[in-house]
DNA sequence: GCCGATAATATGTCTGCACATAATATCCCT
DNA sequence: AGGGATATTATGTGCAGACATATTATCGGC
């Protein structure tokens, strides 16, 4: 008897338990635990609530739910680490160092091949190419290597584009739908090192990122950043 | 067919439209949207079905919501791209590969001082080290260094950990009630560069990763993929 | 005009009920 | 025994109403 008296009677409450119980192992992946009906009786609360609270755990990937199946423990949490991709500024910023951005170049041009497939992009598509470095405390801290498609956010063009970053400047002005992200590591390249203040073939953090809204594409962006650079989440 | 055949009453369905307001700019960034009452009556749903809505929509980091204040459009969607972090055996397999593993070296040693401090632990506790292959159709993938507090897991040394990697090995045997991720990148030592198959100084994808049950430390790892590896989300 | 008490308001959540939906178990007919 | 219809079951969701809570607006006294 963990808990005779005192009830349970809000969702995060019984969330708590519910977690007290995988973590105390009592109940074990892979196992059925008690439907929602149950539990409500048991915590002396509405089966909403309860289904609110597993639902919960569900999303987290530490439930497995199936209609009349039951809930199990999962077998292989997948825990779910959730990254807050913000504007680098705010990142920097948020980290007490001074922000600085720098346009490097700015450029209208045909999409090379490659990346007219990956955008779906007709023939001659206008794509409009940037190169920037933002700066953290004086020093190189990110190379953003950016394509635009001109015909998605027209506005582009006449974006003051050398005080504030594309970067922004599309978060602030033009909105998508889906986007896909990816991490990998890439050694700098010489005009890398020279901007990041870092040896060639340094290891670079990259973040490379596409996004769209509808059928349409935005923008694709690579960002590369200086060795050291470390992102970090808690699950 | 409802009466006005295009009322919206599923939560989905509210989302979907909410989406289509901010994707179209109906509602603009930082601006305030109707109440749920008024949405409800809008769309001819139950207030409670907003709720879910515009909740999720919140969680997703599109909208800011706060009690009194009303909702509204995000100023700077901090979209939240979630990483599932599972087995690497699972992920391996999942890429329709063939997945392999080795242990290259287990001792049990005094923690170092760094380790010590960062999993705060007391004086002379001991830490099973673990370094570990895994391949990926034959080939080096990712390479393992691990630290497990023995105390925390004592079952952990009677573990054939020569077949079934820690990794999985923890998963199965100990629950983790909180632990922190980071991501970055290294260059390849000159060990790591032989294990993986690849040049000295390489550019690594590097996931550290420590993980707690309450306050006690479960284990520390670096885990360090082949070049080339992309950690892929959506958002 | 300032300040503290009070009212108003939007979201947050719980409840009890109903029905929907998916997945499984069972029965029945051949 | 086989296979399809049917019943059962657990979760998923919607609704109306109520109260809780955080926050802002307002009003009255000084």
């Amino acid at each position: 008897m963990t808990r005779s008296g005192d009830e349970i009677r809000n969702w995060q409450a019984v969330q708590a338990e519910v977690l007290r119980r995988l973590h105390t192992r009592q109940w074990r992946p892979g196992e059925l635990i008690p439907n929602e009906a149950e539990l409500a009786r048991e915590f002396g609360c509405a089966r909403a609530t309860v289904n609110r609270a597993l639902r919960a755990l569900a999303e987290a990937g530490l439930l497995d739910r199936r209609r009349k199946a039951g809930t199990r423990v999962a077998l292989h949490p997948v825990r779910k680490a959730t990254l807050d991709i913000s504007i680098v500024r705010i990142e920097v910023e948020g980290r007490g160092q001074s922000y600085d951005y720098r346009l490097l170049s700015r450029e209208e041009l045909p999409a090379p091949e490659p990346l007219r497939a990956r955008l779906k992009l007709g023939d001659g598509a206008p794509l409009l190419h940037l190169r920037a470095l933002h700066l953290a405390d004086g020093n190189g801290h990110m190379v953003e290597d950016r394509w635009i498609n001109a015909a998605a956010v027209p506005a582009i063009r006449d974006a003051d584009l050398s005080r504030i970053s594309a970067n922004e400047w599309l978060v602030m002005h033009a909105s998508f739908s889906e986007g896909d992200i990816g991490f990998s590591a890439a050694s700098a390249s010489a005009d890398e090192a020279r901007l990041l203040g870092c040896d060639a073939g340094a290891a670079l953090f990259v973040i490379d990122r596409t996004t769209w809204n509808r059928d349409l594409a935005i923008t694709s962006a690579r960002l590369a950043f200086a060795p050291g650079y470390r992102m970090q989440t808690v699950i």
